[in-house]
DNA sequence: CACCGGGTTCAGCAGACTCTCAGGAAACTC
DNA sequence: GAGTTTCCTGAGAGTCTGCTGAACCCGGTG
């Protein structure tokens, strides 16, 4: 199916490093895969950082002068902060592992490291930490839809939908803002290849603008000779 | 890892591994850290004794004959088994990591590694996934599942059930807000993948609904085409 | 051996869902 | 503005799904 379309609000990520070439790039890294990042330097802007805006997860070199990543875990914890920790090192001594995790590290990784791998932990932590954002949610204006619990809105109202209703506005949800032809349509909602015969799809956008009521039926909008958006 | 000397009760880990001398040997190791341990020697035992046993944690090696650890875990999550799991492996490529992240895994160690690390990330690990499922028990709405005692409750009222109808109420329950198919149904439930026939879920829905009475049969929604739901 | 509780299969039924068709509305072309 | 194309939507036939009662099987127990 199609690339992998992110509808969430993207996870926020904190990189702390004293050396910055090194937080510029692990930050582009990560903003590649869709995060919203954010470095800081030091321990001490770290902590505050960590405190004012609450990222999600925090990636933190262990070697800073003053206050070392260590450190800086440790206190945000004594606070009672949560956030997962990933520690950056380029020690790998089994006693600097050793502290990293009792100080309430959730992973620890030694430098030289693939940028890639951080990303697959940092993203293993968050599906850990984010139980929300298993479910996989898609929003476009007042539409919300769940795929995992099988469910739509239209504002505050649910809406019941047959299964094909279903996979066919979800279809049309996470392409939202592009046209998608009766074709590739037909593809997506029946699974197979049809023959020339597109009758049907407009019968299931006619079900679908019903059900959704007066306000909800502008949302599909047809794109005559082209297919059909939602917007 | 040591001898942190507590009073709750141990984690259970499961270890699988095709070599019996290093399962035996992690093992020994997790025992010592203060774990309760199983092993298992290929991915068919593995995944019958996560099914049935569901550990808190699990150690998989990758390289098995037959079920290999990626296709142990791709399978338990795509039944809605939700444990977490820390992969062993002896490649180190990248390209294996990022399959054992995508499968769902939560971490990943390459062979050679240390034993006191594998306890210090299993140790992180359950920090961060014990609170969710703190107790065997499980409530969503008026009703109350205690898996130790095997005992259910709609409101103030205590309801029998059969082995067969307890294992899937609560696999609904751990589940709820999700829309369960039957195929993941039948996995968890009866611990083995069967060809098309679901009727017996509906029968096991069936007499649940039944046993809930006339408030409780709502409990269990049917999403048609789809699956189950408990909300 | 009869009984009992639990597991499984099956068949009939009701209702939900899918899909086709056709008349009419709307949009586009020239 | 006439003609053509595309789309909308209501109606209905037929299919499929899920629910449930009943029967059967099996192992354990009195």
């Amino acid at each position: 199916m199609l690339a992998d379309v992110t509808t969430e609000p993207s996870h926020r990520v904190l990189v702390v490093d004293d050396e910055e070439s090194l937080t510029d790039m692990i930050a582009s890294a990560l903003r590649f895969g869709g995060y919203e990042v954010s470095t800081e330097n030091n321990g001490y802007d770290a902590l505050r950082s960590i405190k004012r805006s609450s990222p999600d997860v925090v990636v933190l070199d262990v070697n800073m002068p003053e206050l070392d990543g260590f450190e800086v875990c440790k206190r945000i914890r004594r606070d009672g902060i949560n956030t997962p920790v990933i520690f950056l090192t380029a020690r790998h001594a089994i006693d600097d592992k050793r502290t990293g995790f009792r100080q309430g590290g959730d992973d620890y990784l030694t430098k030289p490291f693939s940028l890639e791998e951080l990303g697959l932990r940092v993203e293993a932590l968050l599906r850990r930490t984010q139980p929300e954002s298993d479910s996989s949610r898609v929003s476009v204006g007042e539409l919300t839809i769940d795929e995992g619990a099988h469910q739509v809105w239209f504002g505050e109202q649910e809406i019941d939908l047959s299964p094909t209703e279903f996979r066919l506005i979800h279809f049309l949800a996470i392409n939202r803002g592009r046209v998608m032809s009766k074709a590739q349509i037909v593809a997506y909602v029946w699974e197979y290849d049809y023959d020339g015969e597109y009758g049907i799809v407009e019968t299931y956008v006619s079900y679908l603008r019903r059900k959704l009521g007066p306000a909800g039926a502008k949302l599909i909008e047809t794109v005559r000779g082209v297919g059909y958006v939602i917007r």
